[in-house]
DNA sequence: AGTGCGATTGACT
DNA sequence: GTCAATCGCACTA
């Protein structure tokens, strides 16, 4: 497609975490399968910092969380509660064992695909949580540890809009609650959760 | 080797 | 609003 941007390069990603969540909120993730692209804007994030001890890197590096310590960039994949994938973006310093959270997408390309993977036709419903995100865009654990900047499967385009950012707790987790870490565009329709988490 | 627990979702009352 | 499904991983021993 003529208007499909090149991949955001690693310099182009703020290097600290919490920035790079906020950075992300309108950037475009691509996403190409055999069946076709899918292109998703960002619209939810969650931050996990070093020393946060709802992080899945809390307790240094292991088996599953070894993407989180790569460059900025760098997909993390992994399985929560048996059932939903979860899509990670690695940030931070390289080393650090950071990462956010991709938690919710406005769906812009690729929708018939995404309709067909979720097995529901509402737009609203395609990819308004982690999970469904995740099956929405075919998220497999083949992406695990994905150069994000230079892959052919995944990568990060430009941002689009000019988005209102919202700041709350972070959503499911019970150690380190109320840290304002998850951050979301105002108003739109494809953020997860109840809109008392979303003003 | 055994065990408890989630960065969730979808179905149901 | 409530609640079960489901399984890989990290922790304990």
């Amino acid at each position: 497609m003529a208007w499909e941007p090149a991949h955001l390069t690693r310099q182009a990603l703020p290097s600290d975490t919490v920035e790079m969540a906020r950075f992300l909120i309108g950037a475009r993730l691509f996403r190409q399968t055999p069946a076709g692209l899918l292109v998703g804007r960002i619209v939810e994030t969650e931050a996990y910092l070093t020393g946060d001890a709802a992080s899945h890197a809390f307790r240094g590096p292991t088996p599953r969380n070894g993407p989180m310590y790569l460059a900025r960039g760098h997909a993390y994949v992994y399985l929560a509660y048996g059932t939903s994938l979860m899509l990670n973006i690695s940030s931070g310093a390289e080393g650090h064992g950071e990462a956010v959270l991709i938690r919710a997408l406005e769906p812009l390309a690729g929708i018939a695909l995404m309709q067909a993977a979720r097995g529901r036709g509402n737009l609203r419903d395609l990819a308004s949580g982690p999970g469904k995100l995740a099956q929405a865009l075919s998220v497999d654990f083949a992406l695990n540890g994905h150069d994000m900047c230079r892959g052919e499967s995944l990568w990060l385009g430009p941002p689009v809009g000019t988005p209102q950012i919202g700041i709350s707790k972070r959503i499911g987790i019970t150690k380190d609650a109320d840290r304002p870490l998850r951050f979301y565009e105002r108003g739109n329709p494809h953020v997860s959760g109840p809109r008392s988490l979303s003003p």
